[in-house]
DNA sequence: ACCTGAACACCGTTCAAGT
DNA sequence: ACCTGAACACCGTTCAAGT
């Protein structure tokens, strides 16, 4: 034991994030433990600190990971050019946090997070996020100016992201899933034929 | 000590309570102990065992507490009874989560009852939170039929509810504040629009 | 019957000690 | 320099023992 150097930092950083990400998706954020996931990986508790400075900091390392997948997860989704395009989007998110519902919602329900303060380059994983809505409705409503867009996608965003964390639950049936959809398709269809109205 | 008897358990149950919220408003939840509150009101952290299951059981019931001061706040607001009525509920609900912050974020995001479920007097409280927004698009467009109002009054709570859970932090400033209140206000008036054109 | 408080299991985190 | 693992502080929960 000791001074093995198998792995460089990095490799250990990400193993660990790996392990992690593994527990969170199979038995949910409280299965998550220092312990836990440095003997996945063949190294002791000590070793965790090396790489990071305590379990919130892996923590938001995870969290940035599942904002960048729920981002390439809206860009890859096929957006038709509709104006049933920003419910596409929605219905995408939403499927997104159905499919990954574990790491989706640690997300969003983060008590460590909550005390922490948000540094600038994980603020911006979340403004990524929230950009996919704003490119969708500028293609939509190209006559709003700029400021009008950020405002507007943030509220219809946050509406649907609202949705999603009170009716999302482990193991949906599929009367459940469609009522879910169809919450989220009227609160953007109405948000979306107010915004004609006023434009 | 023991065999003392000087309050009931329906007493010690309700001191319990105050001493956890008393401490979940002034230093957030993170700060609420079980040997603390028990402390807190004379007794020892096995009486505690002695009145509630466990600390989720304690908890759920102080979200029961809040749930019910929202519920209040919402029914005591003065509501016009123009088209703007629906923006003055959603803007009571978003000042109760501003003014009792804690409390208000500590019922969102809860680790442990995510893993609990929800009994059906907890499930009642929360009826009984969108129930208020029920009444009130009822009010205003007595057309629709019950059970549109009941799912479109949940599409457009939670959509407000997601605003809040996104936007309120700790200290708001004034400028913060009404930045929050005007991303509610578009929300709930394109929707309201978009209900019109529906119907 | 009511209540205590020591004991247990289990966390995150640290750091002196090994190689 | 890299890594270990015992030790610490701190949780929730239990239960034998007191009155």
């Amino acid at each position: 034991m000791a001074r093995r150097s198998e792995h460089s930092p990095e490799q250990i950083k990400t193993m660990l994030l790996d392990a992690a990400e593994l527990v969170v998706n199979e038995q949910g954020f409280s299965a998550l433990k220092a312990r836990s996931i440095a003997k996945d990986i063949g190294y002791t508790v000590g070793s965790l600190y090396m790489v990071f400075n305590n379990m919130p900091d892996l923590i938001m390392q995870l969290h940035a990971r599942t904002l960048d997948a729920i981002v390439l997860h809206l860009q890859q989704s096929p957006f038709n050019e509709s104006e049933a395009r920003m419910e596409s989007l929605a219905l995408a998110y939403m499927n997104y946090g159905v499919q990954h519902f574990n790491r989706w919602r640690f997300i969003f329900d983060d008590r460590l997070l909550a005390d922490a303060e948000i540094p600038d380059w994980y603020q911006n994983k979340i403004d990524k996020l929230t950009h996919q809505f704003e490119l969708c409705l500028a293609s939509l409503k190209p006559e709003l100016d700029p400021l009008e867009i950020k405002h507007n996608a943030f509220a219809l965003f946050a509406g649907i992201q609202g949705i999603c964390a009170l009716s999302i639950k482990p193991n949906l049936d599929k009367d459940e899933f469609e009522k879910v959809e169809a919450t989220i398709i009227t609160l953007v269809r109405h948000f979306m034929q107010g915004i004609k109205i006023q434009s």
